[in-house]
DNA sequence: CTGTTAGCGCTTTCAC
DNA sequence: GTGAAAGCGCTAACAG
């Protein structure tokens, strides 16, 4: 039924072994047997085998492309950059979804490696460092993106989070805020720290001090928004603006907004973190840090396909600069 | 270095076929040699090579998804869907994305055969039904989502179409607009064609006539949008309400809308298509036509899964009905 | 430059 | 119930 290599064999009137050698197009040099070979291949429309190949060969042209959910805009541009190219490069891409969650992860990482993957682009969750490393160790290159792993020697390509999030808070004070309530990610993630830190930094050079109640943590989910605004807005002395440098809770945000009937920007300021195509035209349009989700896809496939040639671990950490995008949802506050 | 069945079966001191058999939970009834079997191979951390397995055994546990895009909200949730489940059914998914360019679905499918996935759940082009027919004809089993293919036999899942777009129009009828401008997708596609029939209806039924220049199909891109809400909102006299049924185009009628100066509902009513998370904390939130996203994809899960465990194909087409969300972006006006 | 040969690791008849 | 043996389709020595 399906035809092998055996049969392309036999109709080109050659050995298997020639047969293979042409269509993988080696250190063959007649060009007349090739082309032969490849003509009559085609001609019975034969496709090679992929798990035959991979057995023998131990690599599956597959790689692993792993992230926390799809709603995230980062990460919808992640995996579309990443399935994009590597599929040009003839790699497939096996998505999988962790929910953030390190047992979902660590059962996604045994798949994959069951299935030989060739390697692996993950936004990780940080508690299987040692799992990743054990792929590395089985020469299976692994990327971390936007996310890393603390203390395990992995290549990463993460956005310049410090930076962005004191840009950020330094453009809000620059406007005459004062009172800036920021809602963040957990700080037991490379983000969460960053921006919490980008944040205080920036405080500090104004020579403001850092309130703990205008600072909100809690996980990257859209409930984490309306929890937290709603701690902000309802406060004796409210916040005059708020930067939320977690981009799931973007939306609890604006829901809690809608639903406290506030005026953008002149009731309050807004400032997003990660840009999406909805902040742009939404009313009024929402400024933003971007942190350069498309770069750091780019970046990380580049990684992944030096670490696929033979390149080795550099160990190194990536950094794509974040950007201020200035719309229409901050305005000057009289500084008092 | 990695351990195979012939390890396990060498530790536990029985063939290699038993160990199989053990391990595979088959006719065996021996309890004792299997969990003596099964407990040696976790001891041994024994993982079973699914390239060996797949050469032998044809199917690889592993099921292509195809999509446009993953900007749309549906086809996030698709994804989302059928990677979660199917990953808990013990597949891993490969995703790929089309463009919507028959020319790249082509190659898509091809390398899904090639690598034997055990099933595809895709949003076909349209243009691709041979090829499909030809995975079924391979005892692949095929489900349309969300886009079927003319003159197939393949299963899909689909959205009620024509009466969402019925639907959606005839509550702007009753809002009393008069002159309803419609953006939607290209005739060529499913959905184009029943949104488009939809619309009709629902005019023809409140007795207006058809105005063609009110009509505007393109393709499923925000710039879409952009041409289409210029068209209509620069013409003499400019329709009082916007049906946007062509969801990848929201974001470009958006963009008008604000660069335009437009207050919605009061300069303008909008009516959106196939729900998105963002659509509810705009502000006014959008009213909205949900086509179920969250529903087909899970219906077309539930497809797969039986045809995956023997069931024929039925060749059958399965609707989820569309529902009119109302929110605060369509108002009435007075009917002339 | 090309053919012969030996498996990759597993499942699955077929005997016992 | 369990073992022996035959490959699945391909690649990669190793000869020639």
């Amino acid at each position: 039924m399906t035809v092998t290599l055996r049969d392309v064999a036999r109709a080109a009137d050659v050995s298997i072994a020639t047969a293979s050698r042409a269509l993988a197009g080696s250190s063959l040099t007649n060009h007349a047997t090739q082309k032969h070979v490849i003509q009559v291949a085609a001609a019975l429309g034969y496709r090679t085998n992929t798990f035959a190949r991979a057995l023998k060969t131990k690599r599956s042209r597959l790689i692993g492309l792993t992230v926390h959910n799809l709603e995230n805009a980062s990460f919808q541009v992640l995996a579309s950059v990443v399935q994009t190219r590597m599929q040009a490069l003839g790699y497939q891409v096996i998505l999988s979804i962790s929910a953030d969650d390190p047992e979902q992860e660590r059962n996604i990482f045994k798949t994959l490696v069951d299935h030989s993957v060739d390697g692996l682009i993950a936004v990780p969750n940080g508690a299987n460092g040692a799992q990743l490393l054990a792929m590395e160790h089985a020469d299976i290159p692994v990327i971390c993106a936007v996310r890393r792993v603390e203390g395990a020697t992995l290549e990463s390509v993460l956005a310049g989070d410090l930076d962005g999030a004191y840009a950020g808070t330094k453009h809000l004070l620059d406007l005459g805020h004062r009172r800036i309530g920021l809602i963040v990610g957990m700080s037991d993630t490379t983000s969460g720290k960053e921006r919490l830190a980008g944040y205080k930094r920036a405080l500090q050079e104004a020579g403001l001090p850092i309130d703990p109640t205008l600072i909100q943590a809690g996980r990257y989910a859209p409930e984490t928004g309306v929890v937290a605004a709603n701690a902000l807005l309802s406060m004796p002395g409210p916040p005059s603006a708020l930067f939320v440098a977690n981009h799931e809770s973007s939306l609890g945000v604006l829901r809690v907004v809608s639903e406290r009937g506030l005026s953008i920007p002149d009731d309050l300021s807004l400032l997003f973190y990660e840009d999406s195509p909805w902040f742009e035209w939404q009313r009024p349009a929402i400024s933003v840090v971007d942190s350069g989700a498309a770069e750091m896809a780019n970046l990380a496939v580049d990684r992944l396909v030096q670490r696929l040639s033979g390149v080795a671990n550099s160990g190194r950490e990536y950094r794509v600069g974040s950007r201020l995008i200035q719309r229409a949802s901050c305005r000057a506050v009289e500084a008092h």
